[in-house]
DNA sequence: TAGTAGGACGTAG
DNA sequence: CTACGTCCTACTA
C-alpha cells in the first residue's frame, strides 16, 4: 500500500507519478504533479530490482530506521521514454542523487540524466529527457516486505540475465508511463475544454493552458508573459524563449508543453480511430505502418528523427540542412528508437553505426570533409 | 571511454 | 540478393 508522506491515501491516489519540477523548489519539496501509477511501475521494476533496492538501505545503515520513520524520504525512478522526448527539471540534492543512483545500479540507462546533473552545484538540477517517478521510500519497504522480502542484505543474487530482463521491464514501464501521460493530458482537455495539439489553441486556450499548469506546478500566475500568443506561437518558440519570457518558471513551462507537443505528435501518427495512447510496441507498429508497409532504411529513418526537431532535435539535428550535415546529439537514444522501429531491442549505436558506415561505400552517407565525432553527411541532401 | 573503420558472418524478407 | 544486425579487431580522440 502506498502512502503519502505517510498519510494513507486512496487506490485513486496510489496512482502516483510526479513530474517533479519547478527550479526555484528545495529538495525537499512535496509532490507537485501527479501524472501516474508509480504502483503499477514498482511492481514491474520491483520484480527484478529488489535486491538493488535494499542494498540501496544497507549504503545507509546509520540513518535509514529513524528517518523513514518521522520523515519518509523518497525514492526517485527515472524512466526514459524513447520517441517521447520531453525536459523536467529536479531539484534534488547531490546527496540525493547519489542515493538515486543506487536504487536501480543495474540499469544505467534509466540513469544516465545524472551523469550531466552531477557536474553542477547544488541544488541540482538534472535536466533530462524523460520521466521522473517519485515515491516515499517508506512505502516501497513496505511493499517489498509485504511481498516476502525479508533478507534486506542480499547483494550477489540476481545479477545474470540482467539485460534481457531490462529490456523487457524497461517497455514496460515505458508503455505504462505513456498510457499515464495520454490519460493526464486527455483529463485536461475534457476539463479544459481544448484540443490535445497546442497547435490549435487559440490564445485564449493557451491561457486556459496556463491556469492548468500553474495549478498543478503551484507556479506564480504565468498567463500575462504569454498574452495574444496562440498555441502554434507557442510551439514555434524555443527553451530560451520560455525562459526569457518567465524566468522562474519558464523551463517548466516549456517541459510542460513539449510534453503535449509530443503526445499530440504521437497520437496524431498513430492509427486515427484509436483514442487511447501508444506505448512502445505500438509505436513501433504504427512506425512500419507509416511507411506504406515498405521496410524501412537506416538513412531514411535519421532523415524522419532530422525532420521532426521538435521531438528529436535532443538526440539528433542538422549541422547544415542544404549540405545534409547532421549530428547526432544523443547516440544512445538514436539507437534506441531504431531498435524500437525496427524491433531490434538489442540495438546500440556500436551497431547503427556500422550499418551507417556500410553506406559509405553506397555513397548514400558519409563523413563531412572535417571529420567530427558523431557527425555524418547525406551525399544527396534533399 | 566512446567513437571510427571495416572485415566476417548470420538472417529476414 | 539486399540491407542490415551482430561480433569482432584495430585504431583514434
Amino acid at each position: 500500500m502506498l502512502k503519502t508522506h505517510g498519510t494513507q491515501v486512496s487506490p485513486s491516489e496510489q496512482r502516483r507519478l510526479q513530474l517533479t519540477s519547478s527550479s526555484h523548489h528545495s529538495s525537499a519539496s512535496s509532490p507537485v504533479l501527479v501524472q501516474s501509477s508509480v504502483l503499477k511501475i514498482l511492481n514491474v521494476v520491483q520484480k527484478e530490482e529488489k535486491t538493488q533496492t535494499f542494498n540501496f538501505l544497507q549504503d545507509e545503515p546509520h540513518s535509514s530506521q529513524k528517518t523513514m520513520m518521522s520523515s519518509p524520504s523518497r525514492t526517485h525512478v527515472y524512466i526514459d521514454v524513447p520517441a517521447f522526448s520531453y525536459t523536467h527539471l529536479v531539484p534534488y540534492s547531490a546527496e540525493e542523487h547519489s542515493k538515486t543512483f543506487q536504487v536501480f545500479p543495474s540499469m544505467p540507462e534509466y540513469l544516465s540524466c545524472f551523469d550531466t546533473s552531477l557536474s553542477e552545484d547544488t541544488p541540482r538540477m538534472a535536466r533530462k529527457t524523460g520521466v521522473y517517478a517519485s515515491v516515499d521510500r517508506q512505502e516501497e519497504l513496505l511493499e517489498c516486505k509485504g511481498a516476502g522480502q525479508d533478507s534486506v542484505i542480499d547483494s550477489t543474487a540476481g545479477q545474470s540475465g540482467q539485460t534481457d530482463v531490462e529490456d523487457r521491464c524497461l517497455e514496460q514501464v515505458q508503455s505504462l508511463v505513456l498510457d499515464e501521460v495520454q490519460k493526464d493530458i486527455e483529463m485536461a482537455c475534457k476539463l479544459l475544454n481544448i484540443t490535445p495539439d497546442p497547435v490549435e489553441w487559440t490564445s485564449g486556450h493557451v491561457q486556459k493552458w496556463l491556469l492548468w499548469t500553474e495549478h498543478l506546478y503551484r507556479l506564480p500566475q504565468v498567463g500575462k508573459a504569454f498574452l495574444h500568443l496562440s498555441g502554434s506561437d507557442l510551439c514555434v518558440m524555443s527553451e530560451d524563449d520560455f525562459r526569457q519570457r518567465c524566468s522562474p518558471c519558464g523551463d517548466l513551462l516549456f517541459a510542460h508543453l513539449d510534453i503535449w507537443k509530443t503526445a499530440a505528435w504521437m497520437k496524431d501518427r498513430c492509427s486515427p480511430q484509436t483514442s487511447g495512447f501508444i506505448g512502445a510496441d505500438d509505436l513501433c507498429a504504427e512506425a512500419d505502418s507509416s511507411c506504406s508497409g515498405q521496410p524501412i532504411h537506416l538513412w531514411q529513418f535519421l532523415r524522419e528523427l532530422l525532420l521532426k526537431p521538435h521531438n528529436y532535435g535532443r538526440c539528433i539535428r542538422w549541422i547544415n540542412k542544404e549540405k545534409g550535415i547532421f549530428k547526432i546529439e544523443d547516440s544512445a537514444h538514436v539507437a534506441k528508437l531504431w531498435g524500437i522501429r525496427k524491433k531490434r531491442p538489442a540495438m546500440n549505436y556500436d551497431k547503427l553505426s556500422r550499418s551507417i558506415r556500410q553506406y559509405y561505400k553506397k555513397g548514400i552517407i558519409k563523413k563531412p570533409d572535417v571529420s567530427q565525432r558523431l557527425v555524418y553527411q547525406f551525399v544527396h541532401p534533399v
